[in-house]
DNA sequence: TTAATTTTGTACCAGTTCGTATAATAGTAG
DNA sequence: CTACTATTATACGAACTGGTACAAAATTAA
């Protein structure tokens, strides 16, 4: 890990300073950001900062990558089964709304909230976003599909569907976060809505 | 409405530029359309537009408008209690689908594709958003209230989380109509999702 | 006609934008 | 000590940014 390598060593720590300017997008969006403020946010020149991780779009993708890590490190381990449906959705709900409301005033979700501005003439962004759908997707159709292998959730919905459905619910409340709805109101949204999504279907 | 007016008269329709900058903001998102890009597409100088419109983040408020009214025009009908609950949500989200495909390639939501990016430093444009979801929640909560008085749907709950919820619907598929999904996809998605907000509940 | 009024077109500004060429710096390898 | 290598700092440049001063143009009112 702390290999010696030839050459001037690096002064700045990668995480570090991806954090900063991962913060810094959160706040400004992709466009509204200069390379000045990255510059400054990171403590690095603009050429070392070129040199480390390419242009303005390159940063940005390095950025989304970084909060992906983020959050899969805060609702990952809802995915082994021993939590069940609901418990897990719920889990993974509160989880999320921490990270959305980590700073002030609350930023709600970097990616589906800064990202689809940049879609339709940054088709690099474009490709990661529709990748982190999928990903999400499936992250809640194991739930769904787990469930439905436990009797939690009834075989005839479809499960990919339902995941969906699930990450819907993560895209509004993000939103809405950022529009300025308070955390409470946002809780007790999600304590509606997780049972409507987990009983769904069960009469038809 | 064509009144004669002192001075030279305006060589601009308001609707028709309106519609220009909604389009052009819509691709390009408010921080990344300049105005030489607004000056263009709307076929007036620069100082024209001032004077019409504003600033830039007045001129985008105005789009956001123009959008808002549109959507107002697609779906409003659906508030006609002749409809029931079912039918009300399916065609009001068909309705947006519409909307969200209504350009190559899609670009979903005008408002909350381009908006959220901008609300942190921008505190009348978050404003405007504020206002859209309480405006759109609302719409939700009454077709859910009408069909609890009409027994369509459960007495026990909650009309208002429901119209949050049924507006979520409407902010994942914007985001996936832009960033990619296809309208079959999400067609699909809806047709699941309808049941779901309805029967939510019945057996609580 | 003349005055008043409104919109339009030209030109300009100071500040910012992203990116890079060039050189200095700080370490390792032999 | 001398190469070699990677990172850093300075400085620049051409293009673009949002906004506006000013004068010309096109209409109505008197």
């Amino acid at each position: 890990m702390n290999e010696k390598t030839r050459g001037r060593p690096r002064q700045y720590d990668r995480e570090q300073v991806l954090a900063s300017v991962l913060s810094l997008f959160s706040e400004k969006g992709y466009s509204a950001t200069s390379l000045d403020d990255i510059s400054e946010a990171m403590n690095m020149s603009r050429p070392s900062i070129y040199n480390a991780f390419g242009d303005k779009e390159s940063i940005y993708l390095h950025a989304m990558d970084s909060f992906r890590k983020q959050m899969r490190r805060a609702v990952g381990k809802y995915l082994d089964s021993e939590y069940d449906l609901e418990t897990a959705l719920m889990n993974t709900y509160l989880s999320a709304l921490k990270v959305y409301f980590s700073s002030q005033p609350a930023q709600g979700c970097f990616i589906f909230c800064t990202g689809p501005a940049e879609v339709i003439n940054q088709p690099v962004i474009k490709e990661k976003i529709s990748d982190t759908l999928i990903e999400v997707d499936e992250f809640f159709q194991v739930l769904f599909a787990n469930a439905q292998e436990q009797g939690d959730y009834p075989k005839n919905m479809d499960a990919s569907n339902a995941g969906k459905l699930a990450q819907g619910v993560l895209h509004t409340i993000a939103i809405r976060a950022r529009a300025g709805e308070s955390q409470a109101s946002l809780k007790r949204f999600i304590e509606f809505t997780v049972p409507v999504l987990c009983k769904s279907g069960s009469n038809s």
